[in-house]
DNA sequence: CTGTTAGCGCTTTCAC
DNA sequence: GTGAAAGCGCTAACAG
């Protein structure tokens, strides 16, 4: 059988009490005595039970992953970072996939908070601007934590200076010659989609080049939706000589395009995304694009969280490095 | 405040205990009182405490499911189908990543298993063939199914036609006229690697068609081995017209090999793979593939699972069906 | 600094 | 068919 903290207690010679103080780092406790207990925890092997300390402390030790089918695979990365983060603090990560609809994403919610009753939540895009699902938050006192929210305001989780990572990336196109420079947007709910438009802008702008609205067409972060904007921009009378779609699926499709019509990339176009996705090195030619943390943002974001969990009014919004990876989708504009 | 069961057994005018047999479809109750329990049950919003029924029921209404660094789309669609099995059995889905090593995967696994102490457990290739792993959950007394096992003999789960469905692949690209096919295996240690290469041997003989050992090269199912592989088959004095690659991520990374010398996809090579994961559709050419239904794998492996759970010795090794897809990346040889 | 006493909300056992 | 009482293993509140 399992032992439990009665059997540290009484192995140790103190009363159940002071183990769990040990156990849970609070003050009060010998320095001798700590020692003591902590030896016997180790000899008898002794794991507190979850289910027990759950009921008796009105607290679930789980924290809620909430999305709403982003690309998996930064889905996946944000969720290997926050898995790191829960396990160094003895935490539970819970998913929570929302549904479509409004109704749906509520009732979704609602089922997982009553069901699993999180200690807190972390939100990514872009249900970071979700109205709805901010309100449920905060009515429901759970704290949570945002990935990358359009607006961070009051916020605690992780931003990237994405508009600052755009503009980078841009000024590499710029200074390779390009002067037609295209942007795919994303999804207009998405925050990213605006900060990436805003980078995009403030690039054409300090370099001095007059925007094109004819060069600027809506995606919607889809591979399919970045073959859409591809062929309408290479339709164009005056084609772009190159493009810079708001996620790598975009881009990925933009090339798939390309390749179709017989063109070069990035002789002919250059084609650049944002994500540093799996995608971006496994399609031929591979994606010049920023890369974010994802998993790092994910396990920063859960950290902040737990600071606030325990004491509330505590944790940041914290800022994380980014990277241009100049690859071989972007080149000098050819002729 | 949240309602508890004793005040729906009071405005139910039953005991405690008979809302605990409604709730948890136990026999032994009549028809009316059931019905007038779930009545009030609705009424008042009431939703068990996990934490106090996993502390007195002595189970924890988990499931874990155990991985180690497999194709993360893979994992995704896996994670995706048994999340919904779980959440419609109101079971929770805990997430336990192994480290590489064979000491540190058992730290993992026992760390985990000590901590959830979770009711049930569902393994992923490779680790549905990894000794260690099958001892620890053997030893342990928790039920477990396998998705995919290379030896299903007594054990509960999925498994999929891999060789039939290789064959029928296979009898394709012979219809289309290829002679010289060859095989890019998987890493020895996963189950598949055993099958899909089975299905080719299978489906050259019945062809009549002579094997020639230097078509068989050792891949690790990853998009850089499957580039090394096809470097060295395109090098060969008397190359393939037509690659059989054991996933998609090695037969992605052909593809990109074949781009770089300047080779056409299929009129020069004819590359396929297995799984259709999302980069098959997104390189061009798409994928010829095999569609392996990995969410509903997931499911229907975690309600085999639950059965087991719930009675020891029931559960079965299901079948699922495959689908060939053949699309852009193959065609007749060329010339 | 340490211990005692009550529960947390549910299931189990056993009696009716 | 149904119910009463006794915990599951832990933490909270308070007393020392």
């Amino acid at each position: 059988m399992r032992s439990r903290i009665e059997d540290v207690a009484a192995a140790a010679g103190v009363s159940m009490k002071t183990v769990s103080r040990v156990l849970n780092h609070e003050p009060n406790v010998r320095e001798e005595t700590r020692r003591r207990v902590l030896q016997v925890v180790d000899e008898l092997q002794y794991r507190p039970n979850l289910s027990a300390r759950s009921l008796a402390g009105q607290r679930s030790y789980t924290v809620a992953l909430i999305y709403n089918n982003p690309s998996l695979n930064y889905l996946m990365e944000v969720q290997g970072g926050m898995l790191d983060a829960c396990r160094a603090n003895h935490y539970n990560l819970v998913l929570v996939p929302l549904g479509a609809s409004r109704p749906r994403r509520m009732a979704d919610l609602d089922a997982a908070f009553e069901h699993f009753a999180p200690d807190g939540a972390v939100l990514i895009p872009p249900l970071t601007d979700d109205a709805v699902v901010l309100e449920f938050l905060q009515e429901s006192g759970v704290p949570f934590a945002c990935i990358a929210p359009r607006q961070g305001e009051g916020r605690i989780g992780v931003t990237m200076e994405e508009t600052a990572a755009v503009v980078e990336l841009m000024e590499g196109l710029i200074a390779l010659g390009h002067r037609r420079i295209a942007h795919i947007k994303g999804a207009p709910t998405h925050g990213a989609c605006q900060w990436r438009f805003r980078g995009y802008r403030q690039a054409m702008r300090e370099a001095g080049l007059a925007e094109d609205p004819a060069l600027v067409v809506q995606g919607a972060f889809s591979f399919e939706s970045g073959m859409l904007a591809a062929r309408h921009l290479l339709d164009l009378a005056e084609p772009p000589t190159a493009i810079f779609c708001a996620n790598d699926d975009m881009a990925a499709g933009c090339v798939r395009v390309a390749s179709e019509r017989g063109l070069r990339v990035p002789a002919d176009v250059s084609i650049c995304g944002f994500d540093d996705s799996p995608i971006a090195r496994h399609i031929h030619p591979a994606l010049t694009t920023v890369r974010q943390p994802a998993a790092e943002m994910g396990r920063l974001a859960t950290l902040e969280l737990l600071k606030r969990i325990r004491m509330s009014g505590t944790g940041t919004m914290v800022r994380v490095a980014h990277e241009v990876l100049f690859r071989e989708s972007t080149g000098r504009p050819g002729r």
